[in-house]
DNA sequence: CGCTGGGTTGACACTCTTCAAATTTCGTGG
DNA sequence: CCACGAAATTTGAAGAGTGTCAACCCAGCG
């Protein structure tokens, strides 16, 4: 099914066989798309929401002068763009990094949900709030952390969702992010990051190269970044109220 | 009634009279409290959400250390902890800043809510995804700008919100925060967070003291803080889909 | 085979933090 | 209403952490 990975591949434990079904069967088919691809522009309105069935792909705001800020990386089993249902306009862009696939669901059909589905749509609910509570993590990344923490803690991140949905073997996954995709997501200047990189491969703790991450010390890891995956709301007794 | 400030203010031009009575049914008498009372604790189960009637409150979380980076800001008329409703966990911290009055909605009754009102429900859902969108612009805040833009980011948005609610005159708006707190806000020192005050008011831009915020000469001020309201989505033309 | 985008490294400038101390404001009990 | 102690604000000097600029390398690809 397209819907298997939703809610970071938990959607068939929080959800009924008969919501999962009607879920599924709002999905269109899956679309392949480029690297760098948009999915949505700030001000645009959308009539759809994309489900990220491969790939990656990332929410960011640009100042004036054209730097950029990344507010949110999306992996494999993400309903992106959910928020653009209830809010009609985005206040920012999407782009995917990496060829990506997706799948897509017309607002209407979504909207038929809310009226006849409750608990399905407390789900939804829930899982834009997960996006809330990962973008709470992320300003505390940039307000408390060096550029050591602020790396660690976004590789944490990374592979922890990138776990929940199979797509780690050995502490290594795909990851496609450039050093200046990666700066731009923890404020940092894309030279910046090479020597944080570097730093935290002399350490052994992670390296990243063509495409590829590996958390060789996940532990440290954690401890440099102050991550503690609970906010993923993943089991370790912090589950959502959808009765 | 209890819930006149909701939503900013507009909670009664996004709701139908019958919706709106709906929710101010479910709202418990107001309560006052004192400055720095916690309202909620990470990793607390929570069974009641709470509707500020009057004041301010933030979020935060807090490092190894204890340093402190706030998540976000509340001000009258916000549903503080509405993301406890779908999570039933949260994971920050909620405390009051200054004197507040607040009002309380049992869960069991949002529940029935959101069984029986689909256009109210998407209308709470939408006022988590505004704190979301909040968020965001709190990430770019940090990632993006200097310490002057940063605390002028702020007081932009702080003017704005309470401008919906009527609670700026002149440009001039009670501001509870001490130079800490607002440190704390956009990851600075308290100590810097004063030089960089200091400069905002040679420069005619705004100034604070005692408790009360004037902003001079809104238009540079917004230009330094890089500062756009539309994420508020509060006209402009950006309003949410509730059909 | 040369181009292009990403990665790597060095030198230097600048912003912000840290630490310390003085001053002012605020809250509270006398 | 005043006095006192605690909290908040203000300022200075020195040092750490990042940004900026510039050059070079390397791999992939037309």
């Amino acid at each position: 099914m397209i819907t298997d990975k939703f809610l970071l591949g938990r959607g068939r434990d929080l959800l009924s066989a008969d919501d999962l079904q009607a879920l599924e069967g709002t999905v269109s088919n899956v679309v392949e798309v480029a690297s760098r691809t948009v999915l949505s522009r700030r001000g645009e309105p959308v009539y759809a929401s994309t489900l990220l069935v491969d790939g990656f792909a990332c929410r960011y705001m640009d100042d004036r002068e054209g730097r950029r800020q990344l507010v949110a990386l999306h992996v494999a089993g993400d309903f992106i763009d959910l928020h653009g249902f209830a809010m009609r306009v985005l206040d920012h862009d999407i782009v995917t990094i990496g060829p990506a696939r997706l799948a897509t669901v017309e607002h209407d059909r979504l909207a038929r949900i809310t009226e006849t589905r409750p608990r399905l749509t407390r789900t939804l609910w829930f899982s834009t709030l997960l996006d809330a509570a990962m973008h709470r993590e992320w300003i505390f990344r940039l307000g408390r952390l060096g550029a050591e923490g602020r790396v660690a803690h976004l590789f944490c991140e990374a592979e922890a969702r990138l776990a929940m949905v199979g797509l780690v073997q050995d502490g290594r996954f795909a990851f496609p992010l450039t050093q200046a995709d990666i700066g731009e997501a923890c404020g940092l200047t894309g030279v910046h990051v090479n020597r944080t990189l570097r730093r935290l491969r002399e350490e052994g703790l992670m390296t990243v190269s063509g495409g590829q991450a590996t958390v060789l010390d996940r532990g440290r890891l954690c401890r440099l970044g102050e991550f503690d995956p609970i906010y993923l709301y993943n089991g370790n007794g912090w589950t959502p109220r959808l009765d």
